[in-house]
DNA sequence: CCCCCCCC
């Protein structure tokens, strides 16, 4: 029976040596005395050579125990540890993941004879070590950074700094939180927290990190220097920074801890970087932010249905700053707007409807629910990983004719977010225009028919004023509203033009820029070319005719000479967007269907 | 030591 325990184990395990989910029985368990925090178990283990009492079990398997599944004589089989040192530089194993393979009925008491593992160099190779990966040197300061602007403050987030698995190490300085709470956080430090494993070591400590991510900020000259050094997605080593109780508040990390770094410190690129674990996210669906305080730090993914261009505003401390607001979607149907700010707007680039992934984002009211990117936020376009890929065949398969009805609500009707899509139908059965104020609607129609007559006028050439001019049949062209006579005019558009869709169809009217767009030629040509060559003239009404648009328009009952009468006007006329046009007639079927 | 993160 004794075949199934890997012989050699404990002694390889004890050197720091890498295994291959090493088989070992548990001989004894043991429950730590701690000052406060959740249970520590010290575990005596046997690969039916030697035992040893030095293996320490990592709190998130403190179920185990607890359930009374890790009992002694039962076979497991270790699936990540790490060797650590405590005072004394002797080693400890620490447990961080195991199964059991073997209950203590099932294996039939102990296997083998072990002898107890001596840990005071008899039977050792060499001494022990933290790491798997030996430090390298390190590099001498880098130059003075020259491409960036003045950093006060730097934090270096998960994704800026990226813990390896298993050889980060980390010597750090605890700051206490005060002298007489030495022994509190003592306990704490060593006990609290699952992603962070510390041990005491003379007044340093040794931290291994083997996952989870942890917030490290730089101040001033220090912020400049690493800076300059740290890049997205590399592996450092990470000395002599401060351990201190992270605030909450400003994260969206899991970790009860953050780290600054100081004069002394220093981070060093390390080149085995195989293994390094990607960036972890806690998606929160965009639905479920309704139900989030204000002020929140957290993460969200969505595709990106639209993007405002970049703008600049000015802050009301007259600072010049980049914004551009997206909207993204998630399969809960939700869409919300998310602020990014600086540079991270400025590259930001919205087309193909990109997946987009927020690390660390901020919940706002404004609006009623919205989200702004922070200085310490990752904003990810496409990321590589499973829910992006997920999401992407979601709105590709269907997700993208979803209304998405957003948690924040739009501040103008003009934004491509309020498109109120309407068909041609719509306005008379929904009464559009009835009520006291004016309707906006967007609607895809096509021109049947373009009203040339009249089309044209000729109008006061002063640049604000648009007043149609009286021929004085002398050469000049008198202006009520100026009380002008000009030897001169300019040719204004006043079209009237017939839509249709499947429904139905309407007229509407256009002005200037909206009837220079649907004729493609401008108002000044048109009117030269009417004068000159009427074929040529009548040619671009027929060109323009039958053509698809996206017509962005106004709606209101007017009252005239008794008569009341729907004006439609045209505010845009845009291209259609196919995904637009599909989202709508989807929308379409489907409430015939229902 | 930050934790300001901007605007509507």
């Amino acid at each position: 029976m004794s075949t199934v325990l890997t012989k050699g184990a404990i002694s390889a395990l004890h050197n720091g040596l890498a295994l291959d989910n090493p088989v070992l029985q548990l001989v004894n368990i043991r429950q730590l005395e701690t000052a406060s925090g959740p249970s520590r178990f010290r575990l005596a283990m046997s690969d039916g050579q030697h035992s040893s009492t030095s293996f320490l079990l990592a709190t998130q398997l403190n179920h185990l125990p607890e359930e009374n599944i890790l009992v002694p004589n039962c076979v497991c089989r270790l699936k990540k540890t790490i060797t650590s040192t405590v005072k004394g530089g002797k080693p400890v194993v620490i447990v961080l993941d195991m199964e059991i393979l073997m209950s203590a009925e099932e294996s039939g008491g102990k296997i083998g004879d072990p002898v107890k593992y001596n840990t005071d160099g008899t039977n050792r190779r060499r001494a022990p070590s933290l790491c798997c990966v030996p430090l390298p040197t390190p590099r001498p300061p880098p130059p003075p950074p020259t491409h960036h602007l003045p950093v006060s403050s730097f934090l270096l987030t998960s994704t800026a700094l990226t813990l390896h698995p298993n050889s980060v190490c980390m010597n750090i300085d605890v700051n206490y939180p005060s002298p007489e709470n030495k022994e509190r956080a003592t306990a704490q430090h060593v006990f609290d927290t699952t992603a962070l494993h510390l041990y005491p070591c003379f007044e340093k400590w040794k931290c291994a990190c083997p996952q989870g991510e942890i917030k490290i900020t730089a101040f001033n000259k220090e912020a400049d220097k690493f800076f300059s050094l740290v890049e997205q997605g590399k592996v450092y080593y990470i000395s002599k920074a401060t351990l201190k109780v992270a605030n909450k508040q400003y994260t969206s990390l899991k970790n009860d801890y953050e780290m600054n770094l100081h004069t002394n410190s220093s981070i060093v690129p390390c080149d085995d970087s195989e293994g390094v674990p990607t960036l972890h996210c806690d998606f929160v669906p965009i639905a479920e932010l309704e139900n989030r305080d204000k002020d929140a730090v957290l993460d969200v993914i969505g595709v990106c249905k639209s993007a405002d261009d970049v703008s600049r505003i000015t802050t009301k401390n007259s600072r010049e700053v980049s914004k551009r607001a997206l909207s993204l979607i998630d399969t809960t149907g939700k869409a919300v707007t998310v602020t990014l700010w600086g540079e991270e707007a400025e590259k930001f680039d919205g087309s193909g409807e990109p997946v987009v992934a927020i690390k660390g984002a901020r919940l706002s009211d404004f609006g009623g629910r919205s989200l702004s990117a922070l200085f310490s936020s990752t904003v990810m376009v496409n990321p590589d990983i499973p829910e992006a890929f997920s999401l992407r065949a979601w709105y590709d398969q269907g997700g993208y004719a979803l209304d998405g009805q957003s948690l924040t609500e739009s501040r103008s009707a003009g934004s491509r977010l309020s498109m109120n899509w309407k068909t041609l139908s719509d306005i008379k059965n929904e009464q559009l225009g009835h009520g006291e104020k004016a309707d906006c609607f967007s609607c895809v129609a096509t021109v049947v028919y373009i009203r040339k007559e009249n089309c044209l006028y000729q109008a006061c050439p002063t640049a604000e004023c648009n007043k149609k001019v009286i021929d004085q049949h002398n050469g000049r062209y008198r202006c009520e509203k100026c009380n002008r006579e000009f030897p001169n005019f300019k040719y204004r558009l006043i079209l009237s033009a017939n839509l249709a869709d499947f429904g139905d169809n309407q007229w509407v009217t256009c002005f200037q820029e909206t009837a220079e767009t649907l004729l493609g030629r401008s108002a000044e040509d048109l009117g030269e070319l009417r004068d000159r060559d009427e074929e040529a003239f009548d040619e671009v009404f027929q060109e323009a005719s039958f053509k698809t648009h996206v017509f962005k328009n106004r709606v209101k009952l007017e009252t005239y000479n008794d008569e009341t009468r729907l004006k439609v006007t045209v505010l845009e006329v845009l291209p259609v967007d196919h995904r637009d046009y599909s989202r709508r007639l989807l929308r379409n079927i489907r409430a015939l269907a229902s």
